[in-house]
DNA sequence: CAGACCCTACCGACTGGTTAGTATGCGGAC
DNA sequence: GTCCGCATACTAACCAGTCGGTAGGGTCTG
């Protein structure tokens, strides 16, 4: 049963935090398999000792990361599908954010998307069942617009969200943060592509 | 420098063959890191005499993956970006192709877009290199477009094509064999997504 | 207030198992 | 007879995870 220190009331230790970054950061720079637990430790400065008294495995590092990113985008997602616009908006807005977030938790994202095959059997369903609702509820937006008929319907909605989450999955290949464009002005390009798609 | 018996006079001899279908199915399957050079051989039914005698390291074969796919995809674009037809056409054409080879050689593809991280720093310059001159020729074709009047030119050409390979790229993660839809109804969607996005 | 006790947080050496790669041998084709 | 195509047995390295240990702050007790 993992501390809780006096000194940080709400979140985790100093050094459960080091550990986790450190991993996040080897993780994508290396991937996971690449990367030894020796390196972690040695990154964060302490010992396996410290490591395996915070963590129960390897993987479950790895399973840490996931959790996080996971919450953070299922949390956006819902504030800008909650909103109050039109759903023209409400698309526009969220298909954006998921960009920039993305860019944001650029190594935890990296990871996501390149590291689910290492997951055990069962993490990695817990992974897809939270991926499914998050993607579910992009489509609902999709749908939602079809149904009004500001959205062509010429494409099955389900294939749009992949098509639109295909294209930010794939920012770990090319973005890089010295680019010509913004993290902002590529995610409005994006959310742009998307609509358009989407004109009847 | 590997051998060329005389039962195969173009291409490669059977054993050899063997191994590297045999290492592309378990790559895809496991991925790289977690593929034993003894699965390898068992599954191929040799042993590693073999391996090393046709391949230099595990890497290699890995390498071989990539080389082969590249030199496919490469091929079919060049063929439908030099069709004798409107530009719209040949976009289309060739953003559904890449779509249907992509998941007919769904093994080859899914390991390409999950191991590059592996490779050695010099094999995936290459690697790079190789996929850079693929995206520019589809680039050539939207700019060619977009001069024309024919396309948007509200989104760089560059951004239109990583959006379109972002959801091939992403096929892995979701497409199966047994889905609703059939490789071609597939590619025809997202080909059709392509080019609404491009509508003026 | 002192001392006994304890518990958290962490250390670092060790182990058992796995792995890529090698060295050597051998049978059959030419 | 010799060379290609592969087999077999081996090794050196590595790595996730374990385990006994300990520093030091807190708490309980007399």
């Amino acid at each position: 049963m993992p501390n809780r220190t006096g000194k940080a009331p709400g979140g985790r230790g100093a050094v459960e935090t080091r550990l986790l970054s450190a991993a996040t950061r080897l993780f994508a720079e290396h991937g996971f398999e690449r990367t030894s637990v020796q390196e972690i430790v040695d990154a964060a400065g302490v010992t396996k000792g410290a490591l395996y008294h915070y963590f129960g495995s390897k993987d479950d590092l790895l399973h840490e990361v996931y959790a996080r990113v996971l919450r953070i985008q299922q949390e956006r997602l819902d504030a800008f599908a909650d909103a109050d616009a039109p759903v023209a908006r409400r698309l526009r807005d969220a298909a954006a954010d998921v960009v920039v977030t993305t860019i944001d938790h650029f190594d935890d994202t990296t990871i996501f998307f390149r590291s689910l095959h290492q997951l055990g059997e069962e993490q990695r369903r817990e992974v897809r069942a939270a991926r499914r609702r998050y993607h579910e509820r992009f489509r609902a937006l999709i749908e939602e617009g079809q149904a009004t008929g500001e959205f062509s319907d010429a494409v099955p909605a389900d294939l749009v969200v992949d098509y639109h989450f295909g294209s930010v999955h794939h920012l770990g290949s090319w973005y890089r943060p010295d680019g010509r464009l913004t993290p902002r002005e590529i995610a409005d390009h994006l959310a742009d592509l998307l609509l358009r798609a989407l004109r009847p």
